[in-house]
DNA sequence: CTGTTAGCGCCTTCAA
DNA sequence: TTGAAGGCGCTAACAG
C-alpha cells in the first residue's frame, strides 16, 4: 500500500495524496474528503522511511548512556523522551556500557542520517575518535561537559555543589571528610573532585581521601567504604557522588557496626526518591534530573534548526537536601 | 557524499562500490582496494535511510515501556538492547507512561517501517486498539502476556511463584497476608493475583486483602502499608508486587514501630540488588531480568527471519531469595 | 568480474 | 487547485 495505490483509488495525483497527508493548504476541501475517505478505506500508512530519505530528516534523536541501570541516567532519560514526544520527535536509546566501539558504532547513525542529532551522557569529549564521528553534526552533551570547552553542554554546578557541601559538613564539626567519587574520565567526577579539595583547601584542612568506586551499583559503595575503614585513621564523613553508591555505604556502615550519623556522615549524590527511605534517611545532593533531559532536548533541536547558533552551555543548580544521615 | 561520488572519484559504477560495503563477493581485489582507498579518503559514509528503504529493513526494534524509571524495566532493556546489539539491531526507546495515545503514536513506527518488530512491556494486550495497531507485524511481548492468547510472550512463573511464596509464608507460621498488587490491567498482576488466592485457598486461611499501589515508586509502597495497617486486624506478612514497593513499605514499618520480621514479614519482587542493602535485608522474589529481556529479542529476531513459524511462548523461572525481612 | 538500469515510497518544484 | 516528473541514495537483477 503506497501513495500511488491511494492516489488512483482516490482518482487524483500522489502531489494530492501527499499534500493531503501533510496538511498542505491549497487543497479544496471535497478533494480532501475523497482522500481522506480512500486512506481510512484501505488503512493506508505513510512510509516513513520514504519520508525521512525524501526530506533528510528522521526526527529521531539519538540518546548515548553508558548504563540505563543508572537511576539517575534513567530519570535524565525519562526527561527527554518526554521533551522529545512533546516535539514530535522520537528516541533512540543506545546503552555502551563504556565500550567505545559501540558508542562508534551508534554514532555512525548520525552520519548514516538515521538520528538528527545525538544527547551524549557518557565521557567522551576526551575520545578525539568519537568526537570525529560526531563531527559538526548536533550534539549536546547531558550532566557532563565543560562550559569552556566546545559542543553545547547542560550540566549542574558540580564543583561548587560538592565544594559547598564539604564546607556544610566541616562548620558540622566533621573533620575527616572523604570522597567516595566515580569513573575519574568523566568531567563531573574531576569536577566534583576539585570542588572537594577545594573547600578543604579553603578550611585548612589536612586530612583527605579519596575512593574510587568502579562501578555505580551499591556493593561499589560497600566496597569504598570497606576500604576506607581500614585506614589508620577512618573518616567522620562521607560524600559519595551517587545514592546508589550512598545506599551500600549506609548498608556497610550498619554492618561494621558504624553509626550513622554520629560516628560517620554519609551524603549521597542525585536526590533519588528512595533516599528519604532509608535508614537512617539519605541526605543528598540534589539533582534537577528531569530538567537536565528536557533542556538537552531543548538546545539540542535549537541547534538542529540553526546550525551555526552559537553553541549554548547551560548550568543547573544542585541543591543539599539534608535528612538524617549527615 | 554519495554512492555515485564515489563511484565516478574511484571509476566504477555504483553497483560495484555497493558491493564493496556489503562485502559482497566476486569483486576483484584491486578494485575492492580502490574503492575503499577513495571511501577512506573522502570519509564517505553510506545513508542509511536510503539502504534501509530499498531493502525494507531497518535493522531497529522498538521496546515499548510504561516508564524506564522502574528499575526492573530499566535491567531488562538492558538485557534487550545487549543481545540486540549483539545481532546488528538498534533499539528505539518508548516511555509510554501509560498513555494510550503515546503507545498509538510509537506503534505507528512499525507501519512506517522505521522499526521491524516491537517488544511490549506495556499492558497492551487488552487494548484491542493498539492490537490493531500491531496488527501482523513481529511482535513480542516481555514479562506480560498469557501463554495461551495469541501473540509471542516471554513471561516468568507468576502464579507459581507467588502462590509458592505465601505457601511458604504460611509455613513459617504467617497468618494474615496481604498483597500490596499494582495495576491490575497488566496481566502479570491478575496472574500474581490468582496465585495469591489460590495459595490461601488452599490453606484454608480466611483472612486476606489486597492493595493496590497507584504508582511504581516507595511512596506508594508506604501509603500501601498505612492503609493496610489501619486495618482491624492488620497483617502479619506482606508480598509486595516490587522491590520499589517494598521499600516504602520498609520504611514505613520501621516509622510506625512495626518490627520487621517480627511482627510484619516483607517479601518484595524483582530481585533487584540494593535489596540485599536494605534494613532488614529484603526478601525477594527474583526474576531473571536480564535473561527476559535477551530472550524477547531471540524470539523477536526468529519472528521476523520467519514470520509464520508458529507462535513460541516462553516462561522463565522465578525464585524466592529468603533474607531477614521475612 | 563489472556496468546498466530500474525501482523502494515519498515530496516538491514547475506547469497547467 | 491539481498533475507530471524528477530525484533523495541505495541495492539487486540482469546483461555483458
Amino acid at each position: 500500500m503506497s501513495i500511488e495505490k491511494v492516489a488512483r483509488l482516490a482518482g487524483v495525483s500522489t502531489a494530492t495524496v501527499s499534500r493531503v497527508l501533510n496538511n498542505h493548504p491549497g487543497v479544496r476541501a471535497t478533494t480532501r474528503e475523497k482522500v481522506l475517505a480512500v486512506i481510512a478505506e484501505c488503512h493506508y500508512q505513510p512510509n516513513l522511511l520514504a519520508r525521512q530519505l525524501r526530506t533528510s530528516q528522521s526526527r529521531m534523536l539519538m540518546v548515548l548512556v553508558s548504563n540505563i541501570t543508572n537511576p539517575f541516567c534513567s530519570r535524565v532519560v525519562r526527561g527527554i523522551e518526554a521533551e522529545a514526544e512533546a516535539n514530535g520527535y522520537h528516541i533512540l536509546l543506545c546503552n555502551s556500557e563504556s565500550q567505545t566501539e559501540r558508542e562508534a558504532a551508534y554514532l555512525s547513525l548520525l552520519s548514516g542520517k538515521v538520528v538528527d542529532g545525538v544527547i551524549t551522557m557518557d565521557a567522551i569529549s576526551n575520545l578525539p575518535s568519537l568526537r570525529q564521528l560526531i563531527g559538526d553534526y548536533p550534539w549536546v552533551q547531558c550532566a557532563e561537559g565543560d562550559p569552556n570547552d566546545q559542543g553545547a553542554s547542560v550540566t549542574v554546578n558540580n564543583y561548587e555543589a560538592v565544594m559547598a557541601t564539604v564546607a556544610t559538613l566541616i562548620e558540622r564539626g566533621r573533620q575527616r571528610i572523604a570522597l567516595i567519587n566515580g569513573d575519574p574520565r568523566y568531567l563531573f567526577s574531576q569536577q566534583r573532585e576539585a570542588g572537594y579539595r577545594k573547600a578543604l583547601d579553603d578550611a585548612n584542612l589536612a586530612w583527605s581521601h579519596i575512593e574510587y568506586a568502579h562501578d555505580v551499583e551499591c556493593q561499589a559503595g560497600s566496597e569504598a567504604l570497606e576500604r576506607l575503614l581500614a585506614l589508620p585513621t577512618p573518616p567522620d564523613a562521607i560524600i559519595t557522588v551517587s545514592d546508589v553508591l550512598a545506599v551500600g555505604v549506609l548498608h556497610t556502615a550498619r554492618e561494621r557496626g558504624v553509626a550513622v550519623p554520629e560516628s560517620l556522615a554519609v551524603i549521597g549524590f542525585d536526590g533519588l526518591p528512595w533516599g528519604a527511605m532509608m535508614s537512617p534517611p539519605l541526605s543528598t545532593i540534589e539533582q534537577p534530573m528531569h530538567q537536565l533531559g528536557v533542556r538537552s532536548v531543548q538546545l539540542l533541536l535549537a541547534r538542529i534548526r540553526q546550525p551555526h547558533a552559537p553553541l549554548q552551555h547551560e548550568q543547573l543548580r544542585c541543591r543539599l537536601v539534608t535528612r538524617a544521615s549527615g
